[in-house]
DNA sequence: TCTATTATATGAGTAGAACATATAGATGAG
DNA sequence: CTCATCTATATGTTCTACTCATATAATAGA
């Protein structure tokens, strides 16, 4: 177990040490590119600047694009121009963007699988606020 | 990515290989044994009729039990009485109740994550049926 | 007594993510 | 011009949760 929880220490749960559920960057990254193709450090950008996906590890995120890449679900090339070193700018395919709404169809099972553990949790502890059941 | 989303072979994605979220039968388990006392094999059992927590290894099971118990969030002691070899029994602490509801809260933003991002694929992909999609 | 069932436990391997670091071109300060 | 900094991509290593395989043992029944 994590201590986003009981603010113990050194356990294991089901959060990622950043809190992160695990395997949620990777749709974001093909719905960020679904709307505008982009490169690698300006989905960085991107995903710090939204709260639900921050602190994304770089070297993560450029093996990520690669394997997808590899997967066929993205294209890239390179751009050279404009300041800086050459970008490898990433452009989503029609197998990126199946996916990805294959990726959300999967999400919304797991959402509604969350959904019925909570129900349990709810049903089994009704009518006892939150203090009294601690 | 795994074969769930497109058919495709041999790739990785957001779910363990039998398709479930990762540290997602964790609170399961203390959910259940914060309606009665059971021993693994029987928390086996029960698991394996919810169709969201079926096919949970045994291993898995008795080392995360062993786990919780050395964490605090759960008692054991041998039950030698009826048929059988003895049963190790597991019985929930005050402090697995606290723990389970800290889980479930956290379950609880996480389930909250998962619909914007299910909101910001849906806005994006807005006024197409799933055919057009594609 | 041999096999099947119930029950717990452990060893080894895997995959995804995190952590750390490397590389390199462009840019600006002095 | 040269040194530091910023932008950008990439890779080596470690960590951890989980899976897969197997071991152990008591009891029950054929």
């Amino acid at each position: 177990m994590c201590n986003h929880h009981t603010g113990d220490t050194g356990h294991s749960c089901s959060c990622t040490p950043s809190g992160r559920m695990l395997g949620f960057i990777q749709p974001w990254l093909l719905l960020l590119l679904s709307e505008e193709s982009a490169h690698g450090y300006e989905l960085l950008d991107k995903l710090n600047q939204n709260e639900d996906t921050q602190g994304v590890d770089p070297g993560f995120l450029y093996r990520t694009l690669r394997q997808f890449e590899e997967d066929g679900l993205l294209r890239s090339s390179w751009d050279v121009e404009g300041r800086g070193p050459a970008r490898r700018v990433y452009e989503i395919t029609p197998d990126g963007i199946e996916y990805l709404h294959a990726w959300a169809d999967h999400i919304r099972s797991t959402r509604e699988r969350l959904g019925r553990l909570l129900d349990t949790h709810e049903s089994r502890f009704k009518s006892q606020t939150t203090k009294e059941r601690r």
